[in-house]
DNA sequence: GTAACGTGCAACCAAATGGTTGCACGAATC
DNA sequence: GATTCGTGCAACCATTTGGTTGCACGTTAC
């Protein structure tokens, strides 16, 4: 039995919302490769500090990323386990697709030609 | 190697952007199950028939289902390839975070405790 | 042929999104 | 103590999103 944790559907939209972004989606691979300050992320992106201030907001909302306060810094570090949810997900999604071509064998089987 | 097919980044957006919402997956489970047409899936949503038609709109700009004339009709089926494409992507992140984890490993193993 | 059905599309609207600037405030530096 | 740095947050703006209604048009059924 996999063991997925129950997720809301705002959740699971929040979660695939905040991947449908590609500075988004940066901002997790690289927290997932090393951790970073906000800052830090936002001198590479061609926007305002406040833009990616939201981005982090967004992702955090989703759980894809944890922002630790260090000082006057917030660390943010990708959660690799909100990523794994979200394959699971689509996991799910081909598994409905299986189980028809297997009904459909099924069918063609016991129909023979 | 594994070979995905190579995703713009805008196509990528509109994948993750069009799994953001309930009733636009309820439409890709429902599709990847069985097949239907525009006003079969919309007579089981609270909303009008523009509305769903709208959301089947933005899941076939994102691939995620492909939509034939039959008739008068216009048949609906869902597309696993793109989930699969979409898990896919999501798989790099995992390995992403993997490589940390061994690139961590090493750098422990060489300095002893 | 006429009526009903399934779809496509435009116009419209409220709310959310993605960006901006400006300001406040605690933490680090000098 | 004054300055600078990193952050949080509010106000504002343009665009997109997700919904509506209304209408046109081809297809199917009477």
């Amino acid at each position: 039995m996999e063991h997925t944790a129950a997720l809301s559907e705002e959740q699971v939209n929040r979660i695939f919302r905040a991947l449908a972004d590609e500075t988004r989606r940066d901002i997790v691979r690289r927290t997932l490769t090393a951790e970073a300050s906000i800052s830090e992320l936002a001198a590479d992106y061609d926007m305002s500090f406040a833009a990616v201030q939201k981005h982090v907001a967004v992702l955090e909302a989703a759980d894809l990323v944890a922002r630790t306060p260090k000082g006057r810094e917030r660390i943010i570090h990708g959660n690799p386990e909100t990523i794994r949810l979200a394959q699971q997900l689509l996991g799910h999604f081909e598994q409905i697709w299986r189980s028809r071509i297997d009904r459909l064998d099924a069918f063609l089987a016991e129909r023979p030609e």
